[in-house]
DNA sequence: ACAAAAGTGTTTTACCTACACCCATGG
DNA sequence: CCATGGGTGTAGGTAAAACACTTTTGT
């Protein structure tokens, strides 16, 4: 073993995740109550300390895996926070991470472990430390992916309907969009098939299912979706 | 003072910094002749640790400082590297930021202390650790993030024409654009203040100088630049 | 006068928006 | 049979791409 570096400071290294999904209305984000001091009882966002040998997307897997039960989830990092005062225990750096589920796949079972709950984006209770500030950031590198990346549809059972899809946009981009041509510009992309299966939960005439066309999504990830009127306004 | 957490494990931090700089002709980034051990002599990016109680941006505008002489920096988070096995002699996670300096600002005299040189971002040689990595992601974001904001201006000297303007998106970009198109999309943002000056180094016409419009510049960082043909095929 | 870069004009095409309209069906 | 959301059709405007053309001036 070589000699260690002679400078620079010891510090713990966290993760932090902010769980994003979607209940056929409203974009919701997964909190839990702390189980511990300091802040014990207070919301916050889900997290845990990067272990030895694991890197920092390990760590915010092994978390999420504790936490919701689920393997493969979307995740995406985005920002790493350093303020030297922001835990008041202990200097603490916490790498952001983002995650996308199928609120679906959550296992309610788990929930009670960290006393969990899914609160609306648009209206979820004062968090501990700089975590608000995190929820904030998430939000919106959210939108600034999704504005050109097909990412949302993480969040969708494997059935779903296009006004759906419209609702879950409009809630991101906190924007309302005309349903023509929302309708078309999604089944453009190709990235759908249509089911012959009908949700007649919200009409009368009934809006047809489809399921995402997984061999073309993988393949266009990273392409387009000119979906959002102005991505340039975000960020 | 309350007690420590007892799990997770401390780590160094570090930050390191690809500097971006344009000499009229190519995107360039700074590196520097590693000091010390392991790889002594090989070349690197400028990096620093993380002290006690300063945050990741401080200890970087610290090292940009040191090495460029250069306050008030164009500088930017954009990703946080973990891999265990990273750096050889110690668990060290690595906050990246990249910086977009005025290469005529900055000083040759502080260049020898370090060794550093400019290289163009299409030819410089292999770095160490997970460097090369780090100058990718870093190349992918300036992209992604000028697609839409016009932070290219930060690499530009006071006095700047079209056409080199022009050279700087296309160098970025990795691709060529129609003059006409460009200059009226260009002029069309409002950014731009016409001198009376010309530069004749190119072209016996000669082309005009223009400064930025500072006061239009701070107001719209956030907006629009569609100068960029297809900024859904980036990241 | 001519070469070469700077800058302007113009045509074509693509697509995005807005909005009118038709469809299906449960009550 | 009508109210309600689902879905299609279409006209008009905007902007971007392509490229031809004019300008300027050192040699």
């Amino acid at each position: 073993m070589r000699k260690k570096y002679s400078v620079g400071t010891k510090m713990k290294v966290a993760v932090d995740c902010i769980v994003f999904g979607f209940d056929g209305n409203r974009l919701k984000i997964l909190l839990i109550k702390r189980g511990f001091q300091p802040e014990k009882g207070k919301w916050s966002l889900m997290g845990g300390f990067v272990n030895k040998d694991e890197s920092a997307e390990d760590a915010a897997k092994r978390v999420l895996k504790k936490l919701t039960g689920l393997d493969g989830i979307y995740l995406e990092q985005f920002h790493t926070f350093t303020r030297p005062d922001r835990d008041p225990v202990q200097r603490t750096i916490s790498i952001g991470y983002f995650a996308l589920i199928d609120i679906n796949k959550y296992k309610d079972s788990l929930h009670d472990n960290f006393k969990a709950h899914w609160f609306p984006i648009k209206e979820f209770p004062s968090l501990i430390f700089d975590h608000n500030e995190m929820v904030m950031m998430a939000q919106n590198r959210l939108q600034y992916k999704a504005a050109s990346h097909s990412i949302l549809f993480e969040l969708l059972p494997e059935k779903f309907t296009i006004p759906m899809l419209q609702t879950l946009f409009e809630d991101v981009f906190n924007t309302v969009f005309d349903k023509g041509n929302f309708s078309r510009k999604m089944l453009s992309t190709n990235l759908l098939i249509k089911l012959k299966e009908k949700d007649k939960s919200n009409s009368k005439k009934g809006a047809f299912y489809y399921k995402l066309d997984r061999k073309h999504y993988q393949q266009n990830l990273h392409k387009i979706l000119k979906l959002v009127p102005n991505p340039n306004d975000l960020l």
